[in-house]
DNA sequence: CTAGTGTTTGACCAAATGGTCAGAACCACG
DNA sequence: CGTGGTTCTGACCATTTGGTCAAACACTAG
């Protein structure tokens, strides 16, 4: 019976094994050159697979372009659903730039597959964007208002401090290359901005 | 006798003017779908040309890139050659920012196809990165440095502080989708961000 | 062992794409 | 007018690329 290789339910080992390769290596490719800049020989080549071989697990290029962005809109969330309205406002929202600088640090190939698909108009998660995504920054938004309501905070527009956290560590991602290249040898961008953004922000929130 | 055609040097009017409209196209699909992504028919469509006619002004898909990359730089960095060491601190930095800001809001296609690049690793323009670029931050955060030094304004890494623009106001053309995605209907995130980013940074500089 | 299912591959294909070329059309100028 | 350079085009080409397929191979349950 025909067995329509559906990448989210695994039933073997072996293709829990080689989807995951196939995956890892999509995202080295994908986020290196873009959805068009990428080919699937160099996907297979990456996984250890023939091309063949490579889309008996995935039915298409755009299915694993797809199944790379879906997962990767959870865990792109994360940090800002952490942030809790019961907290300080200022460790929150510090703890929220910390996580999503790390991020940066340690998925950068994820950020950059992101930034590629926004910059190109987000044609393949424009709903992600105006549904999950907003509806995700609209509440915490109003978290952050309340805070700001409160005096416990400086009074800023939430949505572009959001903005302004997302641009600041994405930024050493996606432009890494350029950031090294300024900064020369002999430094950690990481944690240099770590401690710069730390001070930044913490003399923007004071009331 | 062979004319090396050099789109540099344009010998009649309708070379000018082809040229124009060819470097225009072209800014327009590179910074929408990336360099692997645009195609010449694409290109040679927008601009209203044939493609071997297209391919009579310019040598090649590459050549086209290239030198809308090198006119690029020069606008690129014009704002911040002109952070004037003499000028007030704060004005100068703000200023700075107002003007990234609207060039962003400006010049859109540019912020793209110079994000497209680097998010690529800068494989056309490494060198102009860690030459040009380099120097020119090199002898701007020594200034800011200097004002740091004075107490004029608030001692923050002033490479970081530089990185900090960039990423705040090339987030608002590079990632214009996202951000009105999830502003909704009904906002200018440019003269949103204008007024947020002049208080954001008022505060932080504060001595 | 063996049958049946899951896995892998070489050979192949159609479409897209960057680029070429010979010659036609055009245009300015003596 | 006509001549020499400039501009433009249809036809064509080689390569790349996403994707298919029949058949070979491997593994495991009975």
């Amino acid at each position: 019976m025909a067995d329509t290789r559906r990448a989210s339910t695994p039933r073997t080992r072996i293709q829990q094994v080689n989807q995951k390769k196939v995956l890892d290596a999509a995202l080295a490719v994908f986020s290196a050159h873009g959805f068009r800049g990428a080919t699937l020989d160099q996907i297979a080549e990456l996984a250890g697979l023939s091309k063949p071989n490579l889309l008996y697990y995935f039915p298409s290029k755009e299915a694993i372009h797809q199944q790379l962005l879906a997962e990767l809109m959870d865990v792109w969330l994360a940090p800002l659903r952490a942030l809790d309205a019961g907290g300080d406002p200022v460790s929150e929202i510090l703890g929220y730039l910390r996580r999503k600088l790390e991020m940066s640090r340690d998925m950068p190939r994820e950020s950059r597959l992101f930034a590629n698909e926004v910059l190109q108009g987000a044609p393949r998660i424009g709903e992600g964007l105006s549904g999950e995504l907003k509806s995700l920054v609209d509440e915490k938004a109003a978290v952050i208002a309340g805070w700001m309501a409160a005096g416990r905070i400086a009074p800023l527009d939430p949505y572009h401090l959001i903005f302004s956290i997302w641009a600041l560590t994405q930024h050493y991602a996606d432009f890494d290359v350029q950031v090294r290249a300024v900064l020369g040898p002999g430094h950690d961008p990481f944690a240099e901005a770590g401690s710069f953004l730390d001070t930044f922000y913490r003399k923007a929130l004071h009331p």
